[in-house]
RNA sequence: CGCGGCGUGGAGCAGCCCGGUUAGCUCGCCAGGCUCAUAACCUGGAGGUCGUAGGUUCAAAUCCUACCGCCGCAA
């Protein structure tokens, strides 16, 4: 049988190394994005095919091919020539095309990093998190033309600790998905696989996230922004504007908070975003609309180092009337 | 040539635009004091080639140039 991987970044590449450590020489090709500069630097977290076209090339037999879009007429033809009989998707980024689906012979299935019908689409770990999920899974799908919307072959479900961030969550789901992965292509090699239909009345999309999306909303309680910072880690990361009368927004990261256990502890009027000094020294507190205060522990101003709160703090002191909000106030 | 920010005692910052006394603030550290006690308070102290190299100037942390380093944004 030849399988053909179609993948990219850091949830695909486990999956990938699954299947040539299980399938070994069936494995005859490699599809992934091509390998963007961009003038990428260290520590970037863009996502480009180059982990994935490493880890090919440790094994000779592998072709690889990067198309801008594989759904463009030199894509199929790339892909037409590996003869594959299964092309196994993780994270690949693109939708296929009809055409490009109808090209291996057995057929093509997905690694989705979600318990689909729920969360079909490009950030299914963002989106678990972010509303506060207590378990999400990974699903190996037949890929149809719909997007994650084919037969389930496998499913398996793993629980989401209070603490895990998109980036933590979605490296142990990648580790799953391999199994999962290499499972199911056994399957096919045994035979005709049988799916179970999705229920449409279960589905959600998780849509992909832009940079945008990452813009903390402080009229939200602080346990949902306590998650939204969870699930914009490691990419696009939460962030918001610190106000200082007098002085210029500066835009600032917030890469680790939570929600104090002093519930309802602000009274009064609640002006949403206001800074004030926590329950201890060298803590910061950020009011929200539930009387919580949502306690941030490491945030990143533009241009510098991550830094605790307490470190904030020292250098930039909190006066009254310093909040974190939008970029321009209302 | 993608865009931008920053390098100031051990940490985080201010000062720079509009050059000019002992380079300041919030901490940390050391010594002493106060206290039943402390992450508290008071007093004193050590610790800085203001990233590096040039340039302009009577005078540069501050203006100019180059270089090095760190970071953010650009999916």
């Amino acid at each position: 049988m030849r399988i053909v991987m179609m993948g990219t970044g850091t949830f695909a590449e486990p999956t990938f190394e699954a299947i040539l450590e299980a399938f070994g020489t069936d494995v005859v090709g490699l599809v992934t994005q091509p390998e963007r500069d961009g003038g990428n630097k260290r520590g970037s977290t863009r996502q480009t095919g180059k982990g994935m076209s490493h880890i090919a090339r440790g094994s000779q037999r592998v072709a690889i091919i990067q198309p801008e879009s594989i759904n463009t007429s030199e894509g199929v033809a790339q892909l037409r020539e590996m003869l594959p009989d299964l092309l196994v998707v993780a994270a690949y980024g693109q939708i296929l095309s009809r055409e490009v689906l109808t090209i291996p012979t057995l057929g093509t299935i997905n690694v989705h990093a979600s318990l689909l019908p729920k969360y079909r689409g490009a950030a299914p770990v963002a989106y678990a998190i972010l509303n506060g999920e207590k378990q999400t899974g990974v699903t190996i799908i037949k890929v149809t033309p719909g997007l994650d919307s084919g037969d389930i072959i496998l499913q398996e479900s793993r629980a989401i600790h209070a603490d895990d961030t998109t980036g933590s969550l979605e490296a142990r789901l990648a580790g799953l998905g391999a199994r999962l992965a290499v499972a199911a292509v056994s399957q096919y090699k045994a035979g005709p696989v049988a799916g179970t239909k999705q229920d449409p009345a279960l589905v959600t999309k998780a849509p992909k996230i832009t940079k945008n999306f990452g813009l903390i909303d402080w009229s939200q309680p602080a346990v949902s922004i306590e998650r939204f910072v969870r699930a914009m880690q490691p990419w696009p990361t939460a962030y918001t504007f610190l106000h200082r009368p007098g002085k210029e927004p500066m835009r600032v990261i917030v890469n680790r908070a939570h929600v104090s256990e002093f519930e309802g502890m602000v009274r009064g009027d609640i002006t949403t975003g206001l800074l004030c000094s926590g329950d201890l020294v060298g803590t910061l507190g950020v009011a929200s609309p539930s009387g919580d205060l949502l306690i941030i522990d490491e945030l990143q101003p533009a241009g510098k180092k991550k830094m605790t709160a307490e470190e904030f703090i020292r250098g930039y002191p909190l006066t009254a009337g310093m909040r974190f909000g939008p970029e321009t106030l209302s």
